[in-house]
DNA sequence: GTCTATACTTCGATAGAC
DNA sequence: GTCTATCGAAGTATAGAC
């Protein structure tokens, strides 16, 4: 990634090392995360950031330039992260814990409505998303091997289902719907603790 | 719901029967379905629908009113068939499939990511999936305790679990995303069967 | 390399004509 | 009860000054 801008367009662009460009992309993700995508608008964007409306475009061929910087930033840092969580000797728990984190959610959620408005945004979310999942699932299957543990399921599938219960708990605490999400985490707590001894899982989900 | 408007207001309205309404409400919804939330504005729902911006401020008094009508007569549709689907003799079963449904679940993601901007859409949003649920519960309840069977997993945390499996397979693969949902819908699918048989569910998820 | 002056498009909303 | 004329604010984007 990061190639050259170089090119195409005729018009000049403002240095990636830039100060000012940073502030933009924090007040961009500030925003994002308060009022959702579209309160990313140019002038409020510079508004937040204390500068000049037009700067956005000085640094940023258009708006979708810059809700990519905004989306590859923090999704660079979300799979270091996630790498440093998943080196540790219960990668499942830790796994649980990294993605129960409100703040990622809501990335995410804000990110897959604007993908339906940017082509170049959904993409971008595909790539990390394989990038993230395969992750995941290499790094459960490294461990289970490590231990000579024939798993019940596939570590794809816990890592989907995982991903899964962790983003619509999350998204419905913010809506403040939280009927089963008690029994709901007290499941899977119980689901880590029998993997955490025997690589297996409890009795039965989904019926 | 469908208090009167008569009151604070001293705007008046049009008519909540008109046809002219409902072709705004048909509009702002295929809007919203093709580009997202952001592209419903009263000039773009009013293009769609062949007639004059001025005409959104007619029948709604804002773009947030727009949106509750768009929202509450999908909800209402979707809370019909889910009745009609539920009423059979594989209720597990057919709630995955009607959850299944890519139109439900971008539904419910662009309303998610308006919930952010407007409190309005955030509470509705959570009156009508608390209904939802235990809708389903209550079905799956009724079915086992006819049946005399104890389940494994508490009805409720199935349809957690069942509708943040659809809901994240489905925008994934809106997404382009596919990694895992093979795998994850062979599981689904076993654990169906097993339900269907049982009651119960098959050896370990999670793990 | 950095930022400003400015153009022009689209937004939501109201007052008032039929 | 239904719709139109029109406004001020906010949106993106470019050309050019420092």
């Amino acid at each position: 990634m990061a190639e050259g801008e170089s090119a195409w367009a005729t018009r000049k662009l403002g240095a990636e090392s830039s100060a000012t460009r940073a502030a933009l992309i924090d007040a961009a993700e500030g925003l994002m995360r308060e009022e959702g995508y579209s309160a990313v608008t140019s002038r409020r964007v510079a508004a937040r950031a204390g500068l000049k409306p037009q700067l956005v475009h000085y640094y940023f061929r258009g708006m979708d330039e810059l809700y990519l910087a905004v989306f590859r930033r923090g999704a660079d840092e979300n799979l270091q992260r996630l790498a440093a969580a998943l080196d540790q000797p219960q990668p499942l728990r830790a796994l649980w814990e990294f993605i129960r984190d409100p703040r990622g959610v809501s990335f995410n959620t804000e990110f897959t409505a604007l993908a339906q408005r940017s082509e170049a945004v959904r993409a971008e979310i595909a790539r990390y998303a394989e990038h993230f999942r395969r992750l995941q699932m290499e790094t459960l299957e490294r461990h289970l091997a490590a231990r000579g543990i024939e798993p019940r399921i596939q570590p794809v599938v816990a890592s989907v289902l995982m991903v899964s219960l962790s983003s619509v708990l999350a998204s419905e605490t913010a809506l403040g719907i939280s009927l089963g999400h008690e029994e709901t985490e007290a499941l899977v707590e119980l689901c880590l603790r029998q993997f955490e001894d025997t690589g297996a899982a409890p009795p039965g989900l989904l019926g």
